[in-house]
DNA sequence: CGTCTTTTTGAACCAAGTCAAAGGACGTGG
DNA sequence: CCACGTCCTTTGACTTGGTTCAAAAAGACG
């Protein structure tokens, strides 16, 4: 963290200080942000409420749990991690955002941060303020609904993470890590086949429970099979097709916790309402 | 899964199969469930809406992945399991709902469940038509703060889901499930010290990343050390001091994945942005 | 009362954690 | 431009918590 040079001042250098007005309609992350699917006329008004982006260096804090939540805000070019921190000051880091991705929802339910938020490295964000949003939403309806995907994209998010985290091997673990960053990519129109993960080993490791070592050794044994390339941050996958391939590796036996017979009748509660309605 | 006698018919013996409108205003659930906080003449919109409680029994889904989000759904009694499926068949657990607790978030995004929501036992559940409850939203400010509330929390609760999941020792995941589940229990207006996890050694083992053995252990350990007293799926607390303990149990040496100096600088981007408007 | 499921306990094994130490990368300041 | 300090990464050797396999005991339910 020694790039953290100026402690006590944002110095980006760019004219952002100023609350100008966010340009959307010719921002790259439009077909993947929060004014995604919106009309002309509401993206207008949206891109009058945001307030354009804000540099940030690795390190910085976009906010921090406890505080009041004034902002929603869009990552735009970078990434963010954000963390739970335990009374016992661990920390797990919950989430990775990269551009286009929505960030501070977890201040949404209750008006204070729930998480911190730090760049992962050179980040720009941009704000929209929390009060003038939710007034948004309820005058207009695509905005509503944009707003229940995005919160609803991220519950899934973060539940697959769950998912993952209780993966039994670590190279499954790392090895998902690599192909969600690598859709991740895909996804806003950069290579799937090379990319950066703007985190130290150490962080990974703890994103998916585990010790920096272990990231080390899967990274050290991926590349001695020539499945992927690692140089420090950035990852050359070589092979995609063997690298998904150690994903299930270790005929990871598909635990079953819900019986056969439950799962085979095909009547949920749903299915059953609607016949009767 | 013995119990699941009737496997075609949801059986409940009880009038619930009209659509007879919900009595939010009587029930025990009130101060929690989606209806919380709105005033009266919203009360009566929503029990306009909401469609009052099917049973199920353990085991019955109540919706399934990848089939249509037509349901919001208000847990009354019973408990509720909701999990992902791998590709490969694995699947794990990812939230457990509780009288109050809405389910069904996961189909807000894409109009589609993406996860399995599975009675626990014996369940009864609140049904919300999805498109009038969304127009609600619209029209009432107060219902959509709620629904941002709901969701806001859950995504919340998942996040720290992670954090336990990705805590070292069992015994403390294992330790903090309970904690959890009594503290549950309390703000239901239950007892802490005594509950009835409506889970098998199984399940409360997918849950937290373990199998059932290393379950069954750790509550052995427990219970020879005098905390709690374990009857199948009831459990006592007997000492809640020494559980509380047992989380930070193995000096879980604080681990830091950003730098003090960094932490220190109370300058988050929100705290600048602040000054200079 | 017999069958099926769940729980409990034991013993052996192994994946991953811990400790340690060396090698790189990078920025800073001489 | 080089030397130094700091942080990050890599690898090795050792230890261990937790999984796996197995089998018996205890409930649940018709």
């Amino acid at each position: 963290m020694s790039q953290l040079a100026s402690p006590n001042s944002i110095d980006d250098g760019s004219p952002a200080r100023r609350s100008d007005i966010a340009r959307c309609s010719i921002c790259a992350m439009q077909t993947l942000c929060v004014p995604r699917n919106v009309d002309k006329a509401t993206l207008g008004s949206l891109e009058k409420l945001i307030q354009s982006a804000r540099s940030l260096r690795r390190g910085q804090y976009v906010y921090s749990s406890d505080h009041e939540a004034r902002y929603l805000f869009a990552v735009r070019s970078g990434a963010v991690k954000t963390m739970a921190r335990t009374r016992d000051g661990r920390e797990q880091i919950v989430g990775v955002h990269r551009p286009g991705d929505a960030l501070g929802l977890d201040g949404l339910a209750t008006g204070t941060y729930a998480f911190d938020a730090v760049a992962l490295h050179d980040t720009t964000v941009c704000l929209i303020p929390y009060n003038q949003f939710r007034q948004m939403c309820n005058e207009m309806p695509a905005v509503q609904q944009r707003l229940f995907e995005i919160m609803g994209r991220q519950l899934v998010q973060v539940a697959n993470g769950r998912l993952s985290a209780c993966m039994q091997s670590v190279e499954a673990r790392v090895v998902g890590f690599f192909i969600e960053l690598a859709e991740n990519n895909a996804m806003r129109g950069f290579s799937s086949r090379e990319f950066t993960m703007y985190m130290t080993r150490a962080e990974v490791g703890n994103y998916l429970g585990t010790t920096l070592e272990t990231v080390c050794r899967v990274i050290s044994a991926l590349s001695r099979d020539g499945i992927i390339e690692a140089h420090g941050k950035r990852i050359r996958v070589l092979d995609p097709d063997r690298l998904k391939a150690r994903l299930v590796s270790h005929a990871t036996k598909p635990e079953q916790v819900t019986a056969d017979a439950v799962r085979d009748e095909e009547s949920t509660l749903v299915d059953e309402v609607c016949e009767s309605v």
